[in-house]
DNA sequence: AAGATCTACAACCGCAGCCAC
DNA sequence: TGTGGCTGCGGTTGTAGATCT
């Protein structure tokens, strides 16, 4: 582990990179393709890992890469997915054409973090700082209830904000009302990221003045799963209170849009559907939220959601949700027979 | 003008996951 | 099943230019 086995075999350059090795890297990667990048010190001519070049390559010399500042698109773009994702710098990079990961985190490092606390927002929690340092207080003096209390400054802080931090805020307090169970083994679990389901790009413009927001779906007709449209994520989502399911069998209903309609608005008074859309009204502030098991799942066009694993990094690199970045700000669902 | 400090970003390091054997 | 090679990721360090004192 550590340094790469080819470093061993000779004294291996370190360093910045002469104008002259990054032509030989550029020249030879144009004629042949990277290939296997432990052989291509050796055969560029280079003195250099094949790790190094590998690096240089990615991160510099790249034909594709977008150089220059970023744009205040780009940076609230990465100031959301970091709030999804977290340091997944891979991840938010997939999702900014022409930037690499490495660019990100050190613009992250260098000019976000300080911008966010000057703002008085903390770069990792995305809340106010007060409260971050209120819930360090909290925790340092162990209070039993400073879950409750936490709960309680969240939605405080809900309620007063305008800013886009304030909203990503208020999701927080929303998306930590829900449970999430995987519907195969029926256990409950947050899912696998940060705690958050992907609504950031919802329909969410208005959650930081009223405490609620909207989820719409497509519903398309009885047999076409409930989709989910955001720029920052696509494809089928499925939402559902597990309290009303109809069956212990948790796949019994899984197929039936009907029993989403069901199981979904019929527990929800402000819910509305006009045939083709329909959408939910989701109050932060209500018991609904406070109650009830949501589960959640990716639908496939014959499986059931949790037949196969979610793995949400996978589809966030997926084709469709590329074409849908900065490069094309046009909605375009995954499965788009929508009219 | 010169040294100190800051800033941006390039590059390295250690690790984990994958895969072939 | 264990081992080693390879790749990619994220954290950290190094460095050069800019700015400050």
């Amino acid at each position: 582990m550590g340094k790469h086995s080819c470093c061993y075999k000779q004294k291996m350059r370190k360093g910045l990179w002469s104008p002259e090795e990054d032509e030989k890297l550029l020249n030879y990667i144009t004629k042949h393709g990277h290939g296997c990048w432990s052989s291509v010190p050796k055969l560029a001519g280079l003195q250099r890992c094949g790790k190094s070049c590998r690096l240089r390559w990615v991160n510099y010399l790249r034909p594709d890469l977008k150089r220059g500042a970023f744009s205040a698109q780009e940076e609230n773009l990465i100031i959301e997915l970091h709030a999804v994702l977290g340091n997944r710098w891979s991840q938010i990079a997939a999702q900014l054409p022409g930037r690499t990961d490495n660019e990100i985190k050190n613009f992250w490092n260098s000019s976000i973090k300080k911008k966010l606390r000057q703002k008085g927002i903390d770069p990792n929690t995305h809340k106010p700082i007060s409260e971050t340092v209120d819930k360090q207080k909290q925790l340092t003096a162990g209070k039993e209830n400073s879950e409750k209390i936490s709960e309680d400054s969240e939605s405080a802080a809900a309620i007063n904000s305008t800013s886009m931090t304030n909203i990503l805020h208020t999701q927080e307090l929303f998306l930590n009302k829900f449970s999430v169970s995987n519907e195969t083994t029926g256990t409950n679990c947050k899912p696998d990221l940060p705690g958050y389901l992907p609504f950031q790009d919802l329909n969410f413009g208005h959650v930081g003045m009223n405490t609620s927001s909207s989820v719409c779906f497509n519903l398309n007709n009885s047999s076409t799963l409930p989709s989910i449209s955001s720029s920052v994520f696509q494809g089928p989502i499925r939402v559902k209170p597990s309290i009303s399911l109809p069956s212990d069998n948790p796949s019994s209903d899984i197929h039936g849009i009907q029993n989403w309609e069901a199981s979904s608005f019929s527990n929800n008074g402000s819910s509305t559907s006009n045939g083709s859309t329909a959408s939910i009204e989701l109050q932060s502030n209500n018991s609904f939220f406070e109650n009830n098991v949501f589960s959640w799942g990716m639908a496939t066009d014959c499986g059931k959601p949790g037949e196969e694993e979610f793995k949400w990094s996978e589809y966030l690199n997926t084709p469709f949700l590329l074409g849908n970045t900065l490069q094309n700000q046009t909605s375009q669902t995954m499965y788009s027979d929508v009219n």
